[in-house]
DNA sequence: CGACCTTTTGATTGGCGTCAAAATCTGTGG
DNA sequence: CCACAGATTTTGACGCCAATCAAAAGGTCG
């Protein structure tokens, strides 16, 4: 509820910040460039895990790149179940969608640690018409969050409990290791993993008792472990046949 | 498969197209402005039902604007499940994705008669750039689309079977009229409904079989009558409180 | 060290899937 | 206008995957 957004100026390594704007909204863009895009933007927040960041069906003034940590975006239902949409995870942008002046359509809540910078929303729509590469950019990235979104309901509308595991799992796994990736670094064999089982199952739409029971089949069958806070993977092409997961959905086409 | 798309210049009203405009991608566009975009489009195109426009995994030269006719947008896994994405209906946008020229994301394929307009896809991007408000526009249809999608996501998750057929019956509902209600007209009771059951199921992740028990306690319970293509709601509260639908998600808000 | 998460395990239940077949609708050609 | 094949809807019997209920076992942090 009223967790509010702290403005702290000292936990942030400046390294990762910096390598994010290569992959983010100004990925590609000159530096004197995004001099410019300073005016339309406030400084950089911070907030502690479990923090939310804003609410399903409350106005919120801002929207945001996540520069550092994983957010959750989801919806809830009055019974209290929740649907976990979509992890952010560094380089994202969140708080973008159609009705730019009203109220959230889900809620967004820090699972670690983050850092981002926050962007008056009523300034977007001026923004973009400005900088039509800026609106370009976003249009594209929300499409690829689009087709994100489509993915999962295709598991959880048709897939085993074991498959959707596979696939969120894989998935993140994948977006994790990209920015790393793409600077050249060999492909790790396990991340830090900061997502509990009871967010998975909010994730996949499952309960926390059948996340933890496939799981523990999954170990138990030499595809990966999980244990706290860190995934591996043990056998990618095994998991990737299990989820329908092709690593090009978070890569894209290999370079030629 | 090899369904192609028919370019037959017969079988179409012209009211409808221009009622359509309204509402579709050129909305409050001058009519000098749609003459420009003549340079970037092809000209009208018809299909059958039951026609394939476009397939997962493979290029189309086009994005298309509905003009008429009801069309499923659907992801296929290897076993032959199939989940139905959204149906456009007239005046959606369709075929657009973040990777413009690669393979389609989704599978396309007419549930009725339909016609549309195409565009080809390489010039979207050159488009955008020339006419940031297009830009901005099409960002914002697809954010639409991408809350249409969490909404799913959030029922095939986290909704029972009654739960999801009610908020996917009234939103098809709501959207069909959409377009008479922005012209003044009042609130019909029954639509023309041309999704089949099994349709229905891929679309909210059940089983056709499920489908019909299901709808039929619906119809037994007084909320409903789903009979040869046309759906007739008769408690929209209750059925608004079981789907956890809100009329707001398609209409938007209520102007002051 | 103690309160509170998160994970794990067991027992039981139930919603929805699966399999099968009949009934009804649709449209197509004779 | 009827006959018939194929698609769609409906109904019944049965089974299973995942939910639910309950409680123990670790982990974490003040």
């Amino acid at each position: 509820m009223g967790d509010v957004l702290a403005t702290r100026p000292k936990p942030h390594t400046e390294c990762a910040s910096c390598r994010i704007r290569k992959l983010a909204l100004f990925k590609g863009v000159a530096l004197e460039d995004l001099q410019w895009t300073q005016t339309y933007r406030s400084n950089q927040l911070f907030a502690a895990a479990k923090k939310n960041l804003y609410e399903e069906d409350r106005t919120n003034p801002y929207a945001y790149t996540l520069f550092s940590g994983w957010v959750m975006l989801f919806k809830s239902l009055s019974s209290g179940k929740r649907q976990i949409l979509r992890f952010a995870l560094p380089g994202d942008f969140i708080g973008f969608q159609a009705n730019l002046t009203g109220p959230m359509t889900h809620s967004a809540r820090t699972v670690t640690e983050c850092s981002f910078c926050a962007f008056p929303r009523d300034n977007l729509r001026a923004m973009f018409f400005e900088r039509p590469d800026l609106a370009v950019r976003i249009a594209e990235m929300n499409a690829r969050d689009m087709d994100l979104c489509q993915y999962h309901l295709l598991g959880a509308g048709r897939k085993s409990a074991r498959e959707r595991l596979a696939f969120t799992l894989l998935e993140l796994f994948y977006r994790s290791i990209r920015i790393d990736l793409a600077a050249g670094a060999s492909m790790p064999e396990s991340i830090d993993f900061p997502v509990a089982q009871e967010e998975l199952g909010d994730s996949v739409g499952l309960t926390t008792v059948h996340v933890n029971r496939t799981l523990r089949a999954m170990q138990k069958d030499d595809l990966i472990t999980l244990t706290r806070r860190r995934l591996s993977i043990h056998d990618f092409d095994r998991l990737c046949e299990i989820g329908h997961f092709d690593p090009k959905i978070v890569l894209g086409p290999p370079p030629p």
